[in-house]
RNA sequence: GCCGGUGUGGCGCAGUGGCAGCGCAGGCGAUUUGUAAUCGUCAGGUCGUGGGUUCGACUCCCACCACCGGCUCCA
């Protein structure tokens, strides 16, 4: 009957309406609730805008703005407004894109006379983008020819040259501008008042009303299309949600951030710093850092020992041949600090990397099939040269020990090989408390690899295999591969969320043919091996950031310097006090006493500052009857008169479990409430 | 490397051209303490570095260094 449509709704019902009826009407039709949270739909599989005319028979969903596309549309509307308050703010200025982002939002503007915009900026623009959401103007959506979308944007030269491109190559400009797809020769745009109208497939939310929960963040400089040789536009961070309670918790998980940065633990427990006498990105440890880092190191060591691997040490410095046969030289000199020149124009270069090192080890004499595969491991210190604009902490440093371990394999050996590396790397990072992974595998980037088509199939398999063996998620990084191989890296989620990539596994083709590796097989012939690359910490710089981030500090037990301290109450319990940490000592707890010259409540303090994992309090009792009170890191209240050797153990068993009193105390809790 | 910001005792901060301050931490003294800050007192800074403007610079200008947020890069 003409006049109705239908329409099939998300959960698979369908729905009669009035033809003309607009994705908007039909939310409203369902209710008033929907409709008040609606901010685009989904209409045949295309996200389109509210007043969209449903077709009959289509499928419908309504997008609301407390799910993730919601969102994208909300922080892209919200987008339009800042740049319609900045081209009012600052007449001429040129906007160029400004899409969603993962929490926000940002826009690139070029303004008049090369003004920068300064943090003070964002006070005023703010307040005009909330004058403009109190009018409440209308995203009106309109398309043009090509050649009209050019007029219309004479004095914008950057949405010009977006428009150039739809009307070119469609696939590459798509590509190059996610804010922007591209539909044959029509371009559309969305106005909200006369003078201000922005290039954009949309969906928007139907006016500016219906935003307002946003912040702007941080003003940064960002190069046009991220090319560096192009001109770099002004760019405005910003972030906006469904609600004020939504914002206040993002900005609340901002702080919870900040409040682990591994930089700021680093200074308040006093792990590590960067004196600038020494220069940037060069780290120095403190005595309790550096405690942690020994401990971190040994339990690798251990490990890789019982791995099968052999360790190895090398020098910091070599001549340039040894880069320029690796390619090194050829390929990463910028990365590299500036050669050392002695002895008559000879260079030496601080090394980037180790592997060229453990070569010239598996090639210090004649190899057999008998010795493969050999696992060579170093703690190996490189220096790399970091452009002044990106060190970061701990975690993007110029000089880094990376735990790199060069494995020496046959091809028939190379699958094996892989699954086992896997297995051992996740394995350990599981005891550093990382256990939810994803694997990230990087396949043949396009023109410049090196190593013929069946290697690098045969090798990406061999990947991919031992990858799905470990029932992971696995995520591909298509061409993401270096020239001389695939690789697998580990991306391990941390407490808040957070993935970092840690662990990476490569397979090498370049470095034993540039180096004419070789052993003797079985047939007594000569076969090149196959080489893998392995760092599981990546660096230990890093890995250590990743750790404190991770736990905000608080390390489980088996990994903080100072495990148990013991507060004697009065002076006269500090003998019993020793008596106590000597009993930890035995067991191979790691215990001090804080003597009484201060009140109880100041010390614990102190130490709860310092996530001690134990603080023990003795006093008159605990003299009396051999207890200790027990305030476990984490807990609300103490536990008092635990048996002394009962502590220990617990501490022991949970130092090999390596536990932390957190979890611990949890459990206990959870038995104690039956 | 590029854009923006910041640099004041160990740490966190105040100080808009006219005598460098506060809190915490530190030293000393007193306090003898039962679960997150006892009281008093003392000391500590050529205000990131180097130039310049000025009668006078923490303050204004220039260069450099370092750090912070981004961009680009990350073997």
């Amino acid at each position: 009957m003409a006049g109705v449509i239908t329409v099939r709704l998300p959960d698979g019902s369908t729905k009669e309406l009035p033809a003309g009826t607009t994705a908007l009407g039909m939310a409203s039709s369902i209710g008033k609730r929907l409709a008040a949270a609606a901010v685009a739909a989904v209409v045949d599989g295309a996200e389109v805008d509210l007043d969209t005319v449903l077709p009959d028979g289509a499928e419908v969903a309504v997008v609301t703005a407390d799910s993730d596309a919601g969102r994208t549309v909300l922080r892209h509307s919200t987008a339009h407004v800042l740049a319609q308050a900045v081209v009012d703010l600052w007449p001429g200025a040129q906007y160029a894109i400004g899409p969603a982002i993962a929490d926000g939002f940002y826009y690139d503007f070029s303004l008049p006379g090369g003004a920068t915009f300064s943090d003070d900026d964002l006070e005023q623009i703010t307040t005009k983008m909330r004058a403009i959401m109190a009018e409440d103007q209308p995203f009106v959506r309109q398309e043009h020819a090509i050649d009209e979308g050019l007029a219309l944007f004479a004095d914008q030269p950057f949405k010009r040259e977006i428009i150039t491109g739809v009307a070119g190559d469609s696939a590459l400009q798509a590509e190059a501008s996610a804010d922007f797809v591209p539909d044959a020769a029509v371009v559309t745009t969305y106005r909200n008042t006369d003078s201000f109208v922005d290039l954009c497939r949309g969906p928007h939310v139907p006016s500016t009303g219906r935003l307002g929960h946003f912040a702007l963040q941080r003003v940064a400089g960002a190069y046009w299309r991220g090319d560096e040789k192009r001109p770099q536009l002004q760019r405005i961070y910003g972030t906006a949600w469904e609600s004020d309670k939504a914002l206040a918790e993002y900005l609340t998980r901002l702080e919870e951030a900040e409040r682990r940065d591994h930089r700021r633990i680093g200074a308040e427990l006093d792990l590590f710093s960067f004196p600038s006498e020494i220069g940037s990105g060069l780290a120095v440890f403190h005595p309790k850092g550096a405690a942690i880092r020994r401990l971190m190191e040994d339990y690798s060591r251990q490990r890789h020992e019982a791995g099968g691997y052999q360790f190895v040490y090398s020098p910091h410095i070599t001549k340039a041949d040894l880069f320029e046969i690796s390619g090194h030289l050829q390929s990463f000199a910028e990365g590299m600090f500036p050669p050392i020149e002695i002895d008559e124009g000879q260079s030496y270069y601080l090394k980037p990397m180790n592997c060229p090192m453990h070569i010239l080890i598996f090639r210090s004499r004649q190899r057999s099939y008998r010795e493969l595969p050999m696992r060579l491991f170093e703690f190996g210190t490189v220096y790399r040269y970091e452009k002044s604009g990106v060190v970061h902490g701990l975690t993007r440093v110029r000089g880094l020990t990376m735990d790199d371990s060069h494995i020496f394999c046959t091809r028939d050996q190379m699958a094996g090989e892989l699954d086992s590396v896997l297995t051992f790397v996740l394995d350990v990072l599981r005891d550093f408390g990382l256990d939810d992974f994803y694997l990230e595998l990087s396949t043949r980037p396009e023109g410049k690899a090196v190593g013929s088509d069946e290697d690098w199939h045969d090798a990406t398999e061999a990947l991919r295999a031992a990858a799905q063996d470990k029932g992971l998620e696995l995520v591909m990084d298509e061409g993401g591969g270096a020239f001389y191989g695939p690789k697998i890296s580990v991306q391990a989620r941390d407490a808040i969320g957070r993935y970092w990539q840690v662990s990476t596994i490569q397979l090498d083709y370049n470095l034993p043919a540039r180096f004419g590796l070789e052993f003797i097989g079985a047939d007594n012939g000569r076969h090149q091996p196959v080489m893998i690359h392995r760092a599981l910490f990546g660096s230990v710089e890093r890995f250590f950031a990743i750790l404190l981030e991770h736990y905000a500090g608080a390390l489980p037990t088996w990994l903080m310097p100072v495990q148990v301290v013991v507060l004697p109450v009065r002076d006269d319990h500090n003998d019993y006090a020793e008596t106590v940490a000597d009993s930890c000592r035995k067991a191979g707890v790691r215990a001090t006493v804080d003597i009484a010259d201060e009140p109880l409540g100041a010390r614990i303090r102190r130490w709860k500052m310092e996530k001690v994992p134990y603080i023990l309090v003795v006093g008159d009792d605990d003299a009396n009857s051999s207890t200790v009170g027990v305030n476990a890191r984490g807990s609300e209240r103490p536990d008092r008169g635990v048996g002394v050797d009962a502590f220990v153990a617990a501490v022991v068993a949970e130092v090999e479990s390596k536990g932390s009193p957190e979890i611990r105390r949890d459990s206990a809790a959870g038995a104690a409430g039956r």
